[in-house]
DNA sequence: GCAAAAGTGTTCTGGATACACCCATGA
DNA sequence: TCATGGGTGTATCCAGAACACTTTTGC
């Protein structure tokens, strides 16, 4: 029982955090210090060591770029291998993860490449004209594309909101993430199993208050 | 710009063919003729080589099991790593393909490991008692859901049928695939635009001949 | 003619869509 | 009191579920 040889084959973990921020969908990019691709933006990314889960690699990779250790969504997406060339330095693989997370939670904790982190609107990265590092376009257009599809059935929206919300909020973040306008009540008809009214209420200018409400812990043991 | 330097972790493909026969859906799987778990029944599966791409390991993987070249359904799964000890011989994530092929397409090729290849049926897989090698259970657990969701909301069933067929033995795959039976005239109504009509007929049996179809190319260009 | 399975038309119903209206607040 | 956005009820439409029926074959 011999161990085995490795192929000289990098694996790496490329990250995607995406957050909602003043109405728009965004996600966190890096500028590269160095060749290739020094000056473009890319997602960040870490190799996976030997004695490290791939989940493991991810949410390291979340905690060097912004210092959240929290427990956040995370989901691997895709792994990326059919171009032996995508990284001009050797072969590598790359297991793509996303996470979601809302904005309210970044705020505080900037970690340590603070200056150069930012998050930045989707559509502006995925516009034709914009250069991006790697495949790393090709790998936010998944992404994108995986959201939206699992907006339509399942509860991820709700983790780009804290605790607490309302839901004018909620049904803002669908429609950012759906891309199109949503009737209020159809809307909360179809999301009333999964909230529940917390009784508090939120005043916020010139109109009827909102009521406060945080998820259905019951319908999220997915 | 230097090269990497690799992680000692190895990179494999794990490969799932699925076929529906004797009204049953199967799977291919290979008995291990060496330790780790020799003698137990395995997934097949190669080490992705370093000039190689996934998909592409993975189609090799289907030609030295089975010796089919021909162009089939394929599509990535699922990256396992979250265990560094799933192989006691050290490191290895392995990328999950799948592939759906009719059974008519598998009989007369056949490959090299002819006698030792064969087809069991999924459910028998899954049970209690059955030992699976490495955690090919759970593996397979995750690709007999996926079938099952895309048979909901895409065409993949088609793929488990020659290029001509009946809607009889449409609506049985479907039903396989589901795990319930289904309202014919339902049915028909559902997948109707997927199909076009021969015009040939099948004589069967005491009883009304059905249709031959085929599918509807338009609505295949996924 | 009869059994068996193929094939088709019609009703029923629940959920999504669209629209109309009422309510609480600040200024 | 009025503009603003929060909150709710109801009619409508449509796809899928359920059911009933006709058609074509072999014996």
């Amino acid at each position: 029982m011999g161990k085995y040889i490795p192929e000289k084959i990098m694996v790496a973990v490329d990250f995607l955090l995406f957050t909602i921020e003043e109405d728009q969908l965004k996600v966190l990019m890096v500028p590269r210090k160095e060749e290739p691709f020094k000056g473009q933006l890319a997602l960040p990314g870490v190799a996976v060591k030997e004695k490290e889960t791939l989940s493991h690699a991810a949410k390291r990779c979340l905690a060097e770029e912004t210092g959240i250790q929290d427990s956040v969504y995370l989901e691997q997406l895709y792994t990326w291998g059919d171009d032996c060339k995508r990284d001009p330095r050797g072969r590598v693989i790359s297991i793509s993860y996303m996470a979601l997370i809302p904005r309210e939670k970044i705020k505080e904790k900037i970690g340590k490449r603070v200056t150069e982190v930012s998050f930045l609107e989707v559509g502006q990265m995925l516009s034709e004209e914009k250069e991006i590092a790697f495949d790393h376009k090709e790998i936010l257009k998944y992404a994108r594309e995986r959201i939206r599809n699992k907006t339509e059935y399942t509860t991820i929206a709700f983790h780009f909101l804290p605790e607490e919300f309302t839901l004018p909020r909620l049904q803002k973040i669908y429609e950012i993430l759906l891309g199109k306008e949503l009737f209020k009540a159809n809307f909360r008809k179809s999301i009333q199993e999964y909230v529940v009214d917390t009784g508090k209420i939120q005043k916020d200018g010139a109109h009827r208050p909102s009521k406060i409400y945080r998820r259905n812990e019951d319908r999220f043991s997915e």
